[in-house]
RNA sequence: AUUGCAAGUCGACUCAUCGUUCUAUUGGUGCUUAUCGCCUUUAGGAAGGAAAGUCCGGACACCAUAGGGAAGCAUAGCGGCUAACAGCCGUCGUCCGCAUUAAGCGGUAUAGGACAAGUGCAACAGAAAGAAUGUACAGGUAAUGCUGUAGUGAAAUCAGGUAAACUCUAUGCGGUGAAAUGCCACGUAAACUUGCGCUUGAGAGUUCCCGCUCGAUGCAAGAGGGUAGGCAGAUAGAGUUUGUUGGUAACAACAAACCCAGAUAAAUGAUGAGAAACUUGACCAACAUCAAGUUACAGAAUCCGGCUUAUAGACUUGCAAAAAAG
């Protein structure tokens, strides 16, 4: 099993993550919401992590929750090696006002995964 | 040894598992070449005292080798330090506190030039703080606050106070700001519409005027598209530590040793366990033990020097205070 989490599985395009909030399709499992779309090219799924600054002033705050995030999401992306090997563009969006538990996000990752890949099935 | 105040120093440890980024490195691999890319082995580095606020000052880059004037901004005893400053050090004055016959001692206080030009402002008291008005007594006049004294007040047609009031004086300041700037790659388009202009000069040089320079494959606006990737700038510096010398000090000089983040939708972590400190509760004469909780402020973004603000806890030094013991 890969848990690495290198930079080419990071989404860098400005452009796609416009799309994102654009036409992406949404799921959500409080207090994370996922913005996805198919992208044909990629060789793996690429992720990026979103806390906005209305809900946490302070850097600090917001470089913790994408760090949970992220680790959450690396821990679990295996979940989402589906039949068809579509290839995703995913934003994930930190909606909560409040600092929570690493488990509490964890739990909100693997159902998130989890319906994802369901849906695409 | 307790508490309070002030100054200074530090400001998050250990282990396990899984990861990020940079540098070096082992082995492999990629149409061609490769100093390049990818996979991989090992080793090492990886946030702060404020990284913050973006308030000053510089370095650096570009714009006329940055010129004259206006406007604007900044500074304000004196001397020094510094690359520079609105910073720092010293000192004088003022203010505050303590003490004394007096000299004096201390201070986290102090934007501290000019009210000898003009304008403005001023509590209470007072008739009146000035284009106004006139109380009492005395003197004087043709007549009148015309004169003196009293009275109010810090100050009364004699002026004074106030410039973190306008202002004046002296000194300093060109503008922009790392999204600067240079190069490479990719891409379309020297495309379309409208206006202006082509030496009788549109427009640009980032407040205005003058001047100077550039300027025609030009400039401005619109609609619709493309790109938004890489390298340099950019991490060895007004660098850090230690020592010696000079200086009251800020600081400087010299010597030795050291290399200490370099990301870019933005790395430096996540999770678990433990240790430590403190608080509360249980038990206890007390220690110990057990349980629960807390461990701050806060995240580099071109780089330095300051200032300001936030900060749990620990340590050091100084001053003050009460009680107990000796």
């Amino acid at each position: 099993m890969n848990f690495r989490f290198p930079k080419k599985e990071k989404l860098k395009s400005k452009k796609t993550i416009e799309r994102l909030f654009s036409e992406g399709k949404t799921l959500k499992k409080f207090p994370v919401r996922v913005n996805y779309i198919p992208v044909e090219n990629y060789e793996t799924c690429k992720a990026a992590f979103v806390v906005p600054k209305r809900n946490f002033k302070l850097a600090v705050d917001r470089n913790r929750i994408k760090r949970q995030l992220k680790e959450a999401y690396r821990l679990h992306k295996h979940l989402l090696n589906n039949r068809s090997g579509v290839k995703f563009a995913l934003l994930f969006i930190y909606l909560g006002g409040k600092k929570l538990s690493y488990q509490e996000i964890e739990k909100s990752m693997v159902n998130l995964l989890n319906r994802l890949t369901n849906e695409t099935d």
